[in-house]
DNA sequence: GTAAGTGCAAAAACTTTGCATAAGT
DNA sequence: ACTTATGCAAAGTTTTTGCACTTAC
């Protein structure tokens, strides 16, 4: 028998689903970004090269600042990180693990599932919107090497 | 009767701590900190100005970058602001709250205490070090702003 | 006296902007 | 056709670097 569970909607549906045009710098930039989570402007701009060769970064820039607008995309700011990185929003509010040597992220699931996963402690008469959660850690590979220092 | 309670180090004895030098450049940083909690090196540049004129912007930067390898300052990296911001580390390891429409940090006590006050779902095989969180939040100033559009 | 820190200028890294051209609807 | 998006180049921001000079120890 057939499944009847929904399929994930295509770059093509989201962009249209936010009103945007498809266009095909767009459209390999959310594969780039499936291909390579946390993702910064400059290696996204990298993976879209070869099936885009002519692509400016600004236009990535572009790119990315549109569907980030559009909630088609988060941007992800890291403490161990100084350029942005970019991911596919698929709203399921997860967090992320960064090695603080090598700058390594890893998605973190949320236990909790829908934002925001976390109640402040004050919330300072503002509204809450989410939590972001990072965690700072250490991978072994970077712990190996620390330990020769 | 006398407080036998201990006092929180001053500047001059945490750069000692450190290993690292006194200068009227680091201090007066500290102190700006201290004023200026969230402080960008351009604010910390301009509180700091007025008592050492001849100061350098890249002077800051190279401080806040020295004090935060010590561990006696931290990087707040925060998703809605476009530049590294800085406050003094003192191992109470609180969280921060901020509007995504005009950018206003607030502090948020950790209920925890000690890093890391929040355990990931999964450590991809790295060592947890600490876990920081952002709430995103809109303040009631940008809500009311907002609800005018 | 020696090593570490600072000031300055220049460069690097990252992102945005303005405008003519091209492409999507 | 009309509007939006792209490419290019230029400028804007933020941060780092190299080197001579100064200061803390």
């Amino acid at each position: 028998m057939h499944s009847t569970r929904p399929t994930a909607p295509t770059g093509e549906e989201r962009l249209r689903g936010a009103g945007l045009r498809v266009t095909a710098q767009r459209i390999a930039v959310l594969n780039a970004l499936a291909d390579y989570p946390h993702a910064s402007a400059e290696t996204a701009f990298e993976a879209v090269r070869p099936s885009i060769p002519g692509i400016a970064l600004a236009t990535v820039h572009g790119v990315v600042n549109d569907l980030t607008s559009a909630g088609i995309v988060r941007r992800v700011s890291l403490p161990d990180a100084s350029t942005a990185l970019y991911e596919l929003d698929h709203d399921d509010n997860h967090h992320h693990m960064q090695c603080v040597d090598c700058g390594r992220v890893e998605d973190v699931a949320c236990a909790v599932g829908a934002a925001p996963c976390l109640a402040p402690s004050h919330d300072h008469g503002m509204r809450l919107l989410e939590a972001a959660v990072t965690y700072r850690a250490l991978c072994q590979q970077c712990e190996r090497t620390r330990d020769l220092v």
